[in-house]
Order: C-alpha cells, then sequence, then structure tokens
DNA sequence: CTGAAAGCGCTAACAA
DNA sequence: TTGTTAGCGCTTTCAG
C-alpha cells in the first residue's frame, strides 16, 4: 500500500508495453497465451490494482450505477455503543416475550459470565421510513448486480445535498433519484451529463425516464374495495340499502404529488359509486375530508375531531397513508370506538408497523423492491439508446385485505 | 448530453484558466468573488458537472467507500412482473388476514377498474439471508453519509467476483468485505492497495482489521440461560434436581466459522455448568450433538432423528442458527412434540422469520446494522492513520428471549 | 489572485 | 500479436 503499481510497473516488470498490459486485462484472447501468463504473473506479484478512475477517465464509462437516496437528517441515529464495541463481555437478555412480563429482577443464576445481566427490555423498532428506503436500495442493488453494474449510493439534503451529487454524478454511468431530494434544476443540470431517471414522481414537465408507483390506481381499487365491503357486504344489483356509503378521506400534506394522486384515486372511486347509485336510485356516497399531515400524530387528530363532531361516526376511514391510518386507530381505540366493526380504517404503503397494529391495517402495499429494480433497468436501456424518448413507467400496487376493514 | 462540457470549456466561456475554475470549486475562497461568480455562471450556464473519475485520478482520492457482498446467486430473484409495469391498471386484492380463510370467488363487484380481480394469496415473504445484508448495507450506508462519504455496493462470487473486487477497488477509498465473499489471496492482493476491513471473520492469519460479532459469547449467555431454565426454572444452590440439563445441540456445516465459534461458547456453558453440578455433587450435563447445515431441511431431519431415536427427547435443543432451531420446530410439531413444555428450542442470528414461528424463537440477535456503521468507522480511520496495528473488533450481542424457552 | 504546465493511470486508435 | 502515442478531465505546484 506504499506506493500502488501501475501498468507501467506491471509492463516493465514483465517486458512487454503498456498497451499489452490492458490488453491482457480488458481482452486477454487478443493476446498470446505466453505474453498473458506473463503480464498476469506480474499483476500477482506487484499486487497491480488497476485505477478505476484512470479507467473511468479513458474509457468514458464506469461501469457504475448511481442511486441517490434522501439524507438521514431529521432521523434518529442511535449510536452504536462504542463502549460496550471494545468490551464485549456483558451480553444483555432482552425479554420480546408476547404480553411480555414485567422484567423480574435478576437473579444472576444465568448470567455465568460473570456480570450480573437482568432482563432487559427491547430496543425500539427502526424507523418505518427507513425500510421503504431499503427496498428501493436493495431492489436496485440486485439488479445492478445482474446486469454487471457496481451500484454507487449516496444520501443528501440541504447543504450537503448539491455537493454529493455533483460527486455521484461525476462517477457514474447513470442515476437514479427518489423523489423530492433534488430540486428540478438541479436535477436538468446533472441530466445533461448523465441518463437520469427519477423515482416515485409522476409529475410532468421534464424530458426525464419516470418510474413510479400508481398511487391512484391503488387508491381506488382499495376505495372501490371499502365502498363495496364497508356499509357490511358487497352490494349486488338490485340491493337498496339506501346510500352506498359514508366515507371519510385523511389527506396528507397539499404539497405532496402522492397526496394528489391517492386523492385523485380515492375520488374516482367515489364518482364511479356515486353514479352507480344514483342509476340504481340510491343517494350519493357521501364524502367529509380531514386535511392531515402524513405524521400518525396528525391522523389522530383527524380520528379525535371525527369522535367529537357532532355528525356520525362514519362507515370508513380512507387515509392517505398509514401513519395517518395508524394514527386514526389509536384515536378510535382510546375512544372504544370499534374498528372494524364500527367504522373501516384503512392506509397506503404496507409499512411494517400496519402489520402489527391491533387491528391489523388494510392498505396498499408499493412495490418498492420493484422500483428499484425497474430504475435500473430504465437507466440501462437509456444507455443503450439515449435517443429514444423519455419513458414514463407506472408500477402495479398491491391491495392489502386485513383486519381493519370488515371481512367478506 | 452530447459531449459533457469540461473544464476547458468552463473557463473559456469566463475568461479564465482551468486552473481557476478548479480552485472556485474547491477552495474558493482562494479566488475573487467577481471571477468566482463569473465561473460559477459558466458552470450553470454550461451545465458543467466536474468528472468524478479526472478527479480521482488526479486528487489521488475519490470520497467514495467500498462495500462488498455476497453475491445472489442461488437466490431465488423473481422478475417484476414487466408486462403488468406496462400495464398497471389490474390492481391485485391480497388477503392477509391472520387465519386467512380460503379465497371468496371473485364477484367483481368491488373491483371497478373493468376487471375481474380476485382476492390473490399473499406472496411469499423475501430471502431472510439477505435482510442479513441489507442491515449491513444500510448501517455501511449511513454512517458513509454522516462521514461524508459516498458507498459503492457491489456482489460478485463465482467468476464475476474477482473482476467485480477488482473495479470496486480501483475506484474506492477504502473497501469492507463480508465474510466468505472472497479468497483470502484475493483479499490480500487489494489490501495492497487500499485499507481492506474483514466484516464477521474473526479468523486470525492476516493484517487486516476486522470486525465480527460475538458469536462465541453470545452462545455461551444463551445456553447458560436454557441451562438454567430448560429444566424447569433457575436452580438455586442447593436445589438437588438431579443433572442440570440433557442438551442436544445441533451444528452447522464444520467449515463455518460461525459454527466454530457458536459450538465454543455452546461447549463453554455446558463445561461450566457441569463444573458447578459436580461441585454440588450432581450428574454432568449430558451433550448430544448433530449435525446440521444452516438449513431449515437440515434441522428438520435433526428434529425428526431426535424424536425417532430410542433415547429420551432431551430437555433442549440448541441450535447453531435459527434456520436449523426452525426445522427442528417444524419436527417437534408434526409430531406433536410440545415446545417449549416439552423441550426447549433455541436458534441464533434473530432472522425475522423467528418472530413469526409458533412458537416464537428464542434467539441470539446479531447487531448487523452496527456492524456496516463499525466498519465504515474503522475504514476511515485506517485512512487517517494507515500505520496503526490492525483492528479486531468484537460487537456484543443480545439474547433475545422468546416463547420456545420456557418462561421463567 | 491568476495562469502555465506537468502529470495522475489508463484506453484506444494506429503502426509496425 | 505487440508497441507507440495521443488524449481522457482534473489537481497541483510553481511562477508571475
Amino acid at each position: 500500500m506504499t506506493k500502488a503499481p501501475t501498468v507501467y510497473d506491471v509492463a516493465a516488470h514483465a517486458g512487454v508495453s503498456i498497451a499489452t498490459v490492458s490488453r491482457v486485462l480488458r481482452r486477454p484472447d487478443d493476446v498470446r497465451p505466453e505474453t498473458r501468463a506473463r503480464v498476469l504473473d506480474s499483476v500477482r506479484s506487484l499486487g497491480y490494482v488497476p485505477s478505476g478512475a484512470a479507467r473511468g477517465l479513458a474509457g468514458r464509462r464506469h461501469g457504475v450505477l448511481g442511486l441517490f437516496l434522501p439524507g438521514h437528517d431529521g432521523i434518529d441515529l442511535p449510536e452504536p455503543d462504542w463502549e460496550r464495541v471494545a468490551d464485549a463481555s456483558r451480553i444483555p437478555l432482552i425479554d420480546d416475550r408476547e404480553g411480555r412480563p414485567t422484567p423480574p429482577a435478576p437473579t444472576g443464576t444465568h448470567t455465568g459470565t460473570g456480570t450480573d445481566a437482568a432482563i432487559d427490555a427491547p430496543r425500539t423498532a427502526s424507523n418505518p421510513a427507513n425500510l421503504y428506503f431499503d427496498e428501493v436500495l436493495r431492489g436496485a442493488e440486485v439488479e445492478s448486480w445482474r446486469r454487471g453494474f457496481a451500484l454507487m449510493v449516496a444520501a443528501g439534503r440541504g447543504s450537503s445535498r448539491e455537493v454529493m451529487l455533483n460527486d455521484i454524478a461525476g462517477r457514474v454511468d447513470g442515476l437514479a433519484v427518489l423523489a423530492q431530494t433534488v430540486p428540478d434544476d438541479l436535477l436538468a443540470h446533472v441530466s445533461r451529463r448523465i441518463p437520469v431517471v427519477v423515482l416515485a414522481d409522476s409529475r410532468p414537465g421534464d424530458e426525464l425516464d419516470h418510474v413510479s408507483v400508481d398511487n391512484a390506481a391503488g387508491m381506488r381499487a382499495l376505495t372501490e374495495f371499502v365502498l363495496g365491503r364497508a356499509a357490511g357486504g358487497a352490494r349486488e344489483p338490485g340491493d337498496a340499502r339506501g346510500p352506498v356509503a359514508d366515507l371519510v378521506y385523511v389527506a396528507g400534506p397539499g404539497d405532496s404529488p402522492d397526496e394528489a394522486d391517492r386523492h385523485r384515486g380515492f375520488d374516482q372511486a367515489v364518482a364511479a359509486a356515486t353514479a352507480a347509485a344514483t342509476r340504481q336510485g340510491h343517494g350519493a356516497v357521501r364524502v367529509r375530508v380531514e386535511r392531515g399531515d402524513f405524521s400518525r400524530e396528525g391522523g389522530r387528530r383527524a380520528g379525535e375531531a371525527l369522535v367529537a363532531s357532532s355528525a356520525p361516526i362514519p362507515q370508513a376511514v380512507v387515509c392517505a397513508n398509514d401513519q395517518s391510518a395508524l394514527g386514526v386507530l389509536d384515536a378510535f381505540v382510546a375512544h372504544g370506538v370499534d374498528v372494524p366493526g364500527r367504522v373501516a380504517v384503512t392506509g397506503f404503503d404496507g409499512i411494517e408497523a400496519g402489520r402489527f397494529s391491533t387491528p391489523r391495517l388494510t392498505t396498499v402495499r408499493q412495490p418498492m423492491n420493484d422500483l428499484g429494480r425497474v430504475a435500473v433497468r430504465t437507466i440501462v436501456t437509456r444507455l443503450t439508446d439515449p435517443t429514444a424518448p423519455p419513458q414514463r413507467l407506472t408500477l402495479p400496487v398491491e391491495v392489502l385485505l386485513r383486519e381493519s376493514c370488515p371481512a367478506r
């Protein structure tokens, strides 16, 4: 590691020219076997590793794709316990039993390592927002691997973002950027150098490739299901039990493209149901909108408002995302409102927490893993045909039926 | 994107020399504000993004760290449904209810998009082995971000491995490699160029930095707990109920360093318990070893063997990993053997599946996230002091008590 | 504060 | 089949 050997060193050592060294590494078949062997030997004994930078410079390609994620700013990042890293002798016992009892007093009999281990409470789970990106990351990683690329991941936000983005953009052949991570002008800037694909942002207005998730269709399908279920079962043609449903939509922040798309899907479903009901001589679907902010707390507030309102509790509360829905559930549980017996509640995203709530949350799962994979595929396609018209792909979602909606 | 602008273009456009352009980007304070502004303007209007390759070449540093993971070979990689990507109109409804009923026949009333949606069975969960690497990846990504590095991820195995490793090694300032991913000689080769840290491999024999997880201590602590619990409760001094326990250890493959460390920890706990028992006039702990292979199927076979054996079922089955333990559980459940009433079963790793088994699996959770973070920290440290003696860090683990062991 | 010039290590014509 | 020779785009002395 003193001074990394270069092609020149290898060439000298093997008694050939640098071009031959390069050939041996790039197109071995163009070199006579004996020469090749000699060069390879030198490579071995010198510990030669080609400089990727020089390669990229000279060859104008890197064999690397980039993925740019939002930074981890506001996110709680507990430090590893550096102290214990140095002294790993104490092994904590964590009580992770269901309906876990109060941790019993330590007895010392079961520790043995000579330390007095108590039984600790489990740590809090990891941030669910991250899991979303984790999936994208993994998908991109797998697909890059399959296509023979390495993947460069960077995250940034605030001031570090511009620097980081430039940094990474200069070292990759193509770049996937998550929505909302980079301002449009910066994106446009970078896309003059390399192909850029935008993830999970279906807004029009640029000539870039986009891969997104079908928020509208997902919410529409979910709402349609709710409209058929919430009031107590599928309505067959001729069923004349009054209005189809009485719904509340808990919205997300007004500036979110996701919110816009989902809201639109909701409205479409409602409109269709109303039209159908009218045809059959029923009343329209009644809809109220509560403004939320994608947070659990915002959802809780919305739930409280519904309980406190003089209007009756609706048959279903459709939320713009899972966090909001969990907040609504919190409020309903706190006030003894029966879910799903009295009211159905649904979310959107498919976060882990929704699998463990009571009742478990009916929601729309986004195929984040596929998002990463399709992103890579799109970049690679673009690389082979830079002049093709911009792609706009929409990935299908899945509706996950769980107990927060009445069973069939 | 026709032809990416270079420093020369910017310099010409701004009427300065390329050196000044470079300065504006690297040490803006060394340039007169007006000049700087002029250059920055040119950068903007030309859409200039510096070439990372050229930078790396000239500057001899990349600002990038590498993470090398095992490839995804044998792993089932379901393709995204490319067909549906093109046509996302059909939204499947997935029945994810607990104790889900047979999917009812489709009625068509709830789909609305004009397609006939049935309610599908849920997809299988993702490969648990991957989750392990996911955590390492995320940890490394977060820590890299915190320290201002980008992270380059590559995976390889088989023939692609050597190429990939060389490729990545030539483009990063330091590299973390997961155990078993790269043969030792290759590792030695690469480490002549850049600092390399080996993850989860505590074998001695090289001068590289290592970060591993305390397999031995974790297994020892777990086994100690089992020895105190499995026979029906903690044994207080003076308790004279015969032998402390009758154990089976389901081992992993003989060539696995993990297996070796865990086995050692198990043996240590047993030896200590035997010594204590002997001092108190009890019999030794009885131990049998079944050879497994870290797979669920191998565990199942071991479990079957125990049931079929003429020897009585032991009080506890301690397995070298979670997969094996789940297999043992499978066999016991199939034969109506009561876990944990009749026999305790434990695993090692803390994979997700163990949280959803019946009964839920007592295990040792490895801090994979921290592994990634500490790896990055170690590389960065090494970068600042290349001459320091090799580090050997061991991360502490946690014992997770769940229902597959008798409650206290 | 700015410019000129020498590489950084490799690839890819083009010659031989 | 192998060698020669230009660059690739940037950083970094060293002068001015």
